[in-house]
DNA sequence: CCAGACGTTGTT
DNA sequence: GTCTGG
DNA sequence: CCAGACGTTGTT
DNA sequence: GTCTGG
């Protein structure tokens, strides 16, 4: 299940998006660990072993038990137990996922969660791929509901109605805002803060991390895996499984603050969620060497034969790349069976062109990052 | 006691 | 089938 | 998670 | 490191 993923933000916009409030009401915001910021590459397609942004209490990296603080790291996607012995490349294969059911009991897991290495995995969305009775594979994007405003000029939102939104509010402030809570959690009014990020909610999944120290000395390792849960009912139909999705910001402090809620209180964090929503893409996104916008482009499952239009747009987000021939135009009759297998359609939103922009907009400047590398050895 | 494994997904 | 690379 | 490789010898 | 199998 929760093996793919999309992370976009820029590394300077991270902290931002991760605003918070302490105890005291203050806004804060967590700092990158030392030189971190620069180990992070955003990417609309984001494999294990990748480094990617995660939260952890202060207290890791030299704050007080109790801190409120938090510090984002950049930590590699697959964990690599402390006591592992040999060379960590490429380990984590098998360890990009804890199962909740045996974290408690496993010996790789279990060390790191009595150590309170408890971390918040940051995210756009994740990827996950409805096996068909064809064998064939259909990939989905899921995230957080997102808000309107998003990005300012935005003028249109999903369909109310689509995601299904079981916010609870625990014990949030004051602020009876159900408007605008761009940030983790239940975030506070914009109108007097203007320090609020208005940027795209990320998505909170709980994580386990270790630091491996090479025998050699050196730079030590810091790796994490994400918990998976049972599939929420909402979300059943696509895949059976789902990563631990922390919904909310006292969720999230709760997870982090190890010093104040013991193991045995957090693992109650750790259940299926309803509170995403979701749309089918595009299986560009299959090979992890595309790291296109294409990837998180909403698809009408069943049109996903190249149209005039799509055929722009795929150039388009290529950029610099040529669109490429297709082997053979065949085009079978058209049977389109869009929509969800039948299941809770009901909180699916529909593609629209207008969602389509949102996702557009942001892909344009940013990827073309690592799509340069060459890819094996070429026969000759 | 020592030696050796230790993880996940999905599918059958 | 299984493992590595992304 | 999916995609793609998976092998050897000898010579430059 | 810690647990299981022998």
């Amino acid at each position: 299940m929760c093996g793919r993923t999309a992370c976009t933000l820029a590394p300077d916009d991270v902290p931002r998006a991760c605003g918070f409030r302490d105890r005291g009401g203050k806004r804060r915001q967590p700092r990158w660990k030392d030189g971190d910021g620069n180990k992070y590459f955003p990417s609309h397609n984001v494999s294990p072993q990748s480094r990617t942004p995660v939260l952890v209490c202060s207290s890791h990296f030299g704050g007080e038990v109790q801190t409120e603080d938090r510090t984002l790291a950049a930590m590699q996607w697959g964990l690599v137990p402390s006591w592992f012995k040999g060379d960590p490349k490429g380990f984590g294969y098998k360890t990009n996922n804890a199962r909740s059911e045996g974290m408690m009991t496993k010996g790789f897991f279990k060390g790191p969660l009595q150590k309170g290495q408890r971390c918040v995995v940051l995210a756009d969305g994740y990827f996950e791929w409805q096996t068909g009775k064809d064998g064939k594979k259909q990939p989905y994007f899921i995230y957080f509901p997102q808000n309107k405003g998003e990005g300012g000029d935005l003028e249109d939102k999903p369909e109310k109605g689509e995601g299904g939104n079981l916010e609870d509010k625990p014990e949030c402030e004051k602020a009876s805002d159900l408007e605008v809570k761009h940030e983790i959690g239940e975030g506070g009014d914009l109108e007097e803060d203007p320090g609020a990020w208005r940027g795209r909610r990320l998505l909170t999944m709980a994580g386990i991390f270790d630091r491996w120290t090479p025998p050699e000395g050196g730079e030590p390792l810091y790796t994490y895996t994400v918990i998976t849960v049972d599939a929420a009912p909402a979300t059943a139909w696509i895949h059976h499984r789902m990563p631990a999705v922390l919904d909310g910001e006292a969720a999230v402090r709760d997870w982090l603050e190890h010093g104040r809620v013991p193991l045995n209180k957090a693992v109650e964090l750790i259940r299926p969620q309803e509170c995403l929503t979701f749309h089918p893409v595009s299986t560009v996104v299959n090979n992890s060497r595309n790291k296109s916008a294409e990837c998180v482009v909403p698809v009408v499952i069943g049109q996903e034969k190249p149209t005039a239009s799509s055929k722009m747009m795929s150039a388009w987000l290529q950029k610099g790349k040529p669109a490429k021939q297709d082997k053979a135009e065949k085009t079978p009759p058209p049977n389109p069976k869009p929509g969800p297998p039948t299941p809770k359609p009901g909180l699916h939103l529909s593609p629209s062109a207008g969602l389509m922009s949102s996702w557009l907009k942001r892909g344009a400047k940013e990827e073309e990052r690592d799509d340069k590398n060459p890819s094996k050895k070429r026969k000759t």
